[in-house]
DNA sequence: ATTTGGCATTCGGCATACCAAATTTTTTTG
DNA sequence: CAAAAAAATTTGGTATGCCGAATGCCAAAT
């Protein structure tokens, strides 16, 4: 029954050097080369290819595709044939209207229970986005806009929310990374991030909902703009 | 390219009669069991002994365990032991919220975009609920419950939030299906459907929106009130 | 009586082999 | 030469065996 009060911190130690099976590494690292569009949406991967890719046999492999259709970045053909995702405009309006509800249930969320100091984790996110926006890698650029809209969803303390989110998250990031490379959207992105950090702050929820729902709809325009001119579906 | 007429319908034909893999029968047959309580929570569920009792390998019973994983009713522990999930009533709640949240961005869309039909098939599944209430079988009661909640997700016209939804309402049901045994609750419910029905005929989405946060709450309310009558945590 | 350490057993991760279905290639046929 | 048929090949689903890790049990120690 009693606890050493040295356990915790042992166990933090043994949490950090946790070992990943050979599924979960597979995945990770597939979605890598899915998300940089190192494998093109729409190419068949079939199971022993990439196994034998990986040096694993095909047992974890398929546990490894599992996991990244429930991503939404792997899709199965009617015979189970799998092939990286390929979604339509369609397909990622509906991501992004589901994404931007869960959004805004997590502003809700924050507005309501959250900690001051998770707020201003929430703002300095957006800081640290600032700093890095335009100049640097674009990809590490891209990755602090995401970890704002992460740590609202963190802050909302529920954590389905955040896991659902989590897959919506990498349905879309390869179609946002795309259109984060618009110069002109880097600035917008922003100050709309500062408007939602003012309006968490204020815990006011009307004005959270709104200023999340005017940064979905900047994402809509966007998304659809790159789509077209890569004259896409 | 040309396709003649015939295919569409052969295709149905041959969907309705498509043999299912065992992973996927045995995933249904295991959330029966799970939905029922005919396996309890909390209960562990080694590969081996299920693998035996359906009469398969272990190969595609890791996988229906894994389908029902992110259902959210087959839970692993830290050293990846599955077991029935039993989840308390913070997480159901979290639960809650989320599913409240999608059906309301389903009560939008159907009020945006759904035609007067499929409305009208959303107030016909609340007809037939009222026609069985009560009286029969309760799970058959139940499910015409249920039944609703789709069609007003199916109306709204996004599959990927059909496809959460779904999820949600898995990991719910059984919580749900108890508390909608307490007798106070079945007339408030229909009633409660009827108000978002009217909402959605009049096509009014800040109605709507607040129907359907309504019937979230009383679900919450009942549903804090059988857990606690059973005296779980 | 309680705790500890070793040991047998159980269990999940993974590799491999086989099969049936699906796909591609080749051959046949009109 | 084009369309259909058949053979060959590719591919995912499934069963099985092995291995290391986790668990439970019991005897020895405190």
């Amino acid at each position: 029954m009693s606890e050493p009060n040295w356990t915790s911190e042992l166990r933090q130690f043994a949490d950090l050097s946790s070992r990943k099976s050979l599924a979960t590494e597979a995945a990770d690292t597939l979605r890598e080369f899915i998300l940089l569009g190192k494998l093109a949406p729409g190419q068949a991967v079939p199971e022993r290819d990439l196994a034998q890719a990986f040096g694993v046999s095909r047992t974890p492999l398929k546990e490894a595709l599992r996991i990244l259709e429930n991503e939404g970045l792997i899709v199965y053909s009617a015979t189970r044939r799998p092939s990286v995702a390929d979604p339509s405009l369609q397909q990622i309006n509906d991501w992004l209207r589901v994404q931007g509800t869960l959004e805004a249930l997590a502003g809700e969320l924050v507005c309501e229970t959250a900690t001051d100091k998770e707020i201003a984790g929430i703002a300095k996110a957006n800081t640290l986005f600032s700093r890095v926006k335009g100049t640097r890698d674009p990809i590490e650029s891209f990755r602090h806009d995401m970890r704002f809209h992460t740590a609202i969803v963190k802050a909302a303390n529920n954590h389905a929310l955040a896991e659902t989110h989590a897959t919506y998250n990498a349905r879309l990031w390869r179609v946002r990374f795309m259109s984060s490379q618009r110069v002109a959207s880097r600035d917008t992105t922003f100050a709309e991030h500062e408007l939602i950090v003012s309006a968490l702050k204020d815990r006011n929820v009307a004005a959270a909902r709104k200023a999340l729902r005017q940064h979905l709809r900047t994402a809509e325009a966007n998304i659809a703009a790159t789509m077209t001119e890569n004259n896409r579906d």
